[in-house]
This record gives structure tokens, sequence and C-alpha cells, in this order.
RNA sequence: GGCGGCAUAGCCAAGUGGUAAGGCAGAGGUCUGCAAAACCUUUAUCCCCCAGUUCAAAUCUGGGUGCCGCCUCCA
């Protein structure tokens, strides 16, 4: 049993190899921080926590480092609308990420780096690459000279002669900083900084970064030269990973990551999620609003398609899967709701920190389908199967729990199967809080009011009075009260 | 124009040579005063089309068709 994964650099699926014995250094492409993150942010979020819980579930010891791009003309633009410094936009939008991602159970990267704090790597690498013939000034900007870097375009599968052919008037015009270059296809290492812009000194003056070299400095100053995982979107292969291989591989010589992934989009009536299109919805949009779907709802929403796959965003879809997180949820509160009535000692709640011995008390079958599936390059919706199978069995023991109050299936069976699911399901980042759902009634009736209601219910339908039956049902459903009718006469109830 | 990806039931979605996982939605049944809830059963003779390879293909090859992405900021 091996984990494999789909290159993007070669397009195969490989097995994994780390550099390091049981290390994986993983750097993966944030955000520029000068608006609310949307769902195609969410997407990619969610799915590299996942390979990384992956990763440490697999038993790799993990160093992840995201970065956010804080020196950028979004930004610039944004703080001028909102009479604010680039500076302010980037710390507001900062927090907010942090928030979104909290929200959907994303860990926290091992570090974060910025390009306002990664300033000397910066210049240190264009300084290289000018030394070397890679990077070369021109009035006050720094550009990287394309033609000199043979593999230029091994990652994205194109080479400069096709791309001018179909350039279709694409790249020249009358840009002013095209007329600067050498070549159309040279990228801006550093730029001089306009009036009223912030700027930062430089042997080339006052200016500040180009956006692809911040990666380069950063993945080289937090991880290295060489690192295991690199990933980001899909729209991130070209040019900007494209170019971050240029300028780390030009001064290094070594390969600057041995695996490069990329995550699908989500996409609106058969289109990108796209800022510039428009048709985007935030994470807190879609979170807060009046349907508010759940987090982890959301999250199994990405997590229910292969990573590299486009995903609809449709109103439909977003509804089913609220529903399939209802199931998952009731399979994963079942330990909660129901291990003291099933005997379990006090303390089984804690479940499973990763690796510690608790996998023998797990269902093996289902863990190995779980893992010959998750194996083959990150399959999560193969993974869920066993999730929801879990599930589903343990609900159906819930309700028969409910409904007859006892159940022939062995306690010792069920609390393994809960254990397998609830670990299962924390590695994909699906998690519940212990508490259950069984808010005792805020600011509703009691327990004893509603035992006595019940009672007042029992003798109308004694007496064939179904409309006052009917009525008091309809009353306590009203209020969040489910009454159960079984054959042997008892009524049983729950709050919703 | 160049490069790349995708096409599986009403919807979403795995499966990549051995005869179609899973989810959502739906249907029938049991139970019930009626409901609700729950439980049981059930839902693709077929995987965009055509041709080929093979004992065997949704899975491989060739050719179509359709949709999408990148080539410009972008997760």
């Amino acid at each position: 049993m091996a984990l494999s994964l789909y290159n993007s650099l070669t397009r195969r699926q490989e097995p994994f190899e780390t550099l390091e014995p049981g290390k994986v250094k993983i750097y993966c492409c944030g955000v520029t921080v000068y608006d609310y993150c949307h769902l195609g942010h969410a997407r990619a979020y969610i799915v590299w926590d996942t390979v990384r819980r992956y990763l440490l579930w697999r038993g790799y010891q993990v160093r992840y480092v995201q970065n956010f791009t804080d020196i950028d003309d979004k930004i610039l633009n944004r703080a001028r609308e909102e009479g604010s410094s680039m500076a302010a936009v980037a710390e507001k939008y900062t927090q907010a990420y942090f928030e979104d991602m909290k929200r959907l159970n994303i860990l926290e990267a091992d570090e974060y780096p910025r390009a306002t704090h990664t300033l000397d790597g910066i210049k240190r690498l264009i300084h290289e690459l000018q030394q070397t013939g890679y990077a070369y000034p021109a009035d006050g900007d720094v550009y990287y000279r394309v033609r000199r870097f043979r593999e230029y375009g091994k990652l994205s599968g194109r080479n400069l002669e096709d791309m001018q052919a179909g350039a279709s008037g694409r790249v020249e015009v009358e840009d002013p900083e095209v007329a600067k270059k050498e070549d159309p296809y040279d990228f801006a290492l550093w730029k001089a900084a306009k009036p009223g812009e912030p700027s930062w000194e430089s042997p080339w003056g006052g200016g500040r970064p180009g956006w692809h070299i911040e990666c380069s400095a950063m993945v080289r100053q937090c991880l290295g030269e060489t690192i295991d995982i690199h990933c980001g979107g899909e729209d991130l292969k070209f040019p900007h990973h494209e170019n971050e291989i240029a300028q780390s591989e030009a001064v290094t010589g070594n390969p600057l990551a041995r695996y490069w992934m990329h995550n699908g989009f989500i996409n609106v009536d058969g289109e990108k999620m796209a800022k510039s299109l428009g048709n985007f919805t935030t994470i807190r949009q879609l979170l807060d609003s009046a349907a508010g779907l759940e987090p982890m709802a959301l999250r199994l929403f990405v997590l229910q398609a292969h990573y590299r796959k486009p995903i609809d965003f449709t109103p439909d879809a977003i509804a089913s899967t609220q529903n399939s997180w209802h199931t998952l949820k009731e399979g994963l509160q079942f330990g909660y709701q129901y291990g003291k009535q099933l005997g379990w000692r006090e303390g089984d709640g804690e479940m499973g920190r990763w690796g510690d011995g608790e996998n023998s008390t797990l269902h093996n079958s289902y863990v190995k389908r779980f893992e010959a599936a998750v194996d083959s390059d990150f399959n999560f919706p193969g993974g869920l199967v066993v999730l929801f199978e879990l599930a589903k069995e343990l609900r159906r023991e819930g309700n028969i729990l409910v409904h007859e109050g006892k159940t022939e299936t062995p306690s010792a069976t069920l609390e393994s199967q809960w254990h397998t699911l609830v670990n299962l399901a924390r590695v994909l980042g699906l998690e519940v809080p212990p508490e259950d759902e069984t808010t005792s009634g805020v600011g509703g009736l009691t327990d004893a009011e509603i035992e006595s209601l019940i009672q007042q219910r029992q003798a109308a339908r004694k007496a064939r009075n179904f409309a006052e039956s009917d009525r008091i049902r309809n009353e306590l459903q009203a209020q969040g009260i489910t009454l159960i009718d079984s054959p042997d006469g008892v009524t049983r109830w729950h709050r919703n």
C-alpha cells in the first residue's frame, strides 16, 4: 500500500517519495489580501488542508508554509477606494482570511511568510539572478530574461514559439512596461515605484517586488532549495508557477519542487468563479446567508469531488450537500448522544489523537478501504464512501435506540464503528463538537412540561379526540419537539 | 491559433481491462386514528457518438461531437 499522486510537472500519477524519509515540506500559494475570500479560495485551502491532514495521518512529519501576498496593485487600488493604506487593507483581509478558514476547520500553517517581511530575501534573489545573467535592470525595473532559462515552459507544457504563434494580440500593445523588456515574455522581478506608492529601497532604486519573486524567496527562506510539494490553484500553473521555477532553479540549479499539485475550480453555470467575472460568492456570504449553510457542509461540498476536477456551484448541489452532511453528522454525534446509554466508559468521547495506538479499537476493514481510496491521488470522494457507510449504520442504530429504546447490536461493535468514523472524518477535517445538539430547549419547554403535554395528548387520543391530540402534537412540533408514537402505545420524543 | 482537462442514472460523483461504489432526490411497503419519525425494499443491461484492439472495454487505440480552463490579474 503506497501513496501516489498526480504530478502536474510530469502529467502522471507517481509514487510519493519524500526528499527526507518521513518528512514532507509543502509550500502552498496563498491569497492576495485585498478582499474577502470566495468559494474558489475555500476550495483550494480545504483541499490542501485535507492533503496535509492525510499526510499527517499517514505518519509523515509535515511542514506546511503558506504565504500572504501583501504587496500588490489590487491592494493598492482597494486602499485608494477605501481611503486607506496598503498595509491597513492587507491587515484587514488577512484577519478576515483567518476567520473564514477557522470556520472551515482549516489548520493553521506552520508559517505564514508575507511579502513585506521577505524583502531581504527577495532582493538577494534578484541580485543573484542579475549576477548570473538571468535578470537585467531597465529604467528602475528589473526583468527576468525568460529566453535564458532553457526549461522555461516545462510545467505548463508550452514553449515560447507556440505562445508567440498564437498570442493573437494579447501580449504586446502599447503597455509602457513592454517597451522596457528585451522580450515580451520577460516578467518583472522588481518594479520602480510610481509617485505616491509604497516603496522599498533597493540597489535598483525605490520600488517593490514583482509578484512571482516573493514565492521563490519564501520557499527558499522557509523551506530550502527543494521542497516536496508545491501546490495552488490551477490558474497559477502559468505563468506564476512557471516563473517561480525559472527564478528558483536558475539560481540554485536544483528542482524547486518534486511534486506540483493544482486544484480545479469552482464553477458557476459552467464558468469559473472569479472576481473578474463577478460571479463569486464569498465564504461568509454563503455561511451567513439565510439558508445558513453549515461550514462543515461546505467542507463536504468541496471534498465530494476529486480535487482536480471542476465543481459546479448550484443551489441544488448545496442543498444536496447540506442533507448529506446531516447524515454524516448524525453518525458523528452517535457516541456523544448514546455512549452513556450504551454503557461506554466515561472519557471515551475524547477520541483518537492520531497514531497513538487507538487504531487497535478501529474497524480495520473500513480503515483499509479508506486508505486504499485516498492513497490514490488523494481520492477524498472515494474515502467518503467509507464514512457514509459507517455513518448510515450508526444513524440507523441511533434511530432504533430512540424508537425502541434498545438495539441488538453489541455495544462494543458500535463503539468501535463510531471511533472509526470519528477518526477517519477527522482526517478529512470533518468534525462536530463533543456537545451534542440536544440543546436543552433554550427558552423552550422543560422536560417535565413536555411530559405533561404528552400525557394530555395520550388522554385525548384515548378519548378519540384527535383534534385535541393533533393540536398538542402541532404545538410541540412548533417548539421543536418531535413526537414518536410507537406500536406499543408508548410515545417517545426528542428535540429536533 | 497554441497547450491542457472533462463527458457515468433526475442531480452530484467514484471506478481506468473482467462485467457499474457512494451521496442527494424519488418510488413501493411496514407501522399509525391520521400524520410524523423510523425501519425494510427499490431506482443505469449500461457509462457522449463511430470505428478498432481483445476471450473480455465505461475502462486501451484512432476519429468525431460537446463543454470547460490556461495563454492577461486570478485559488
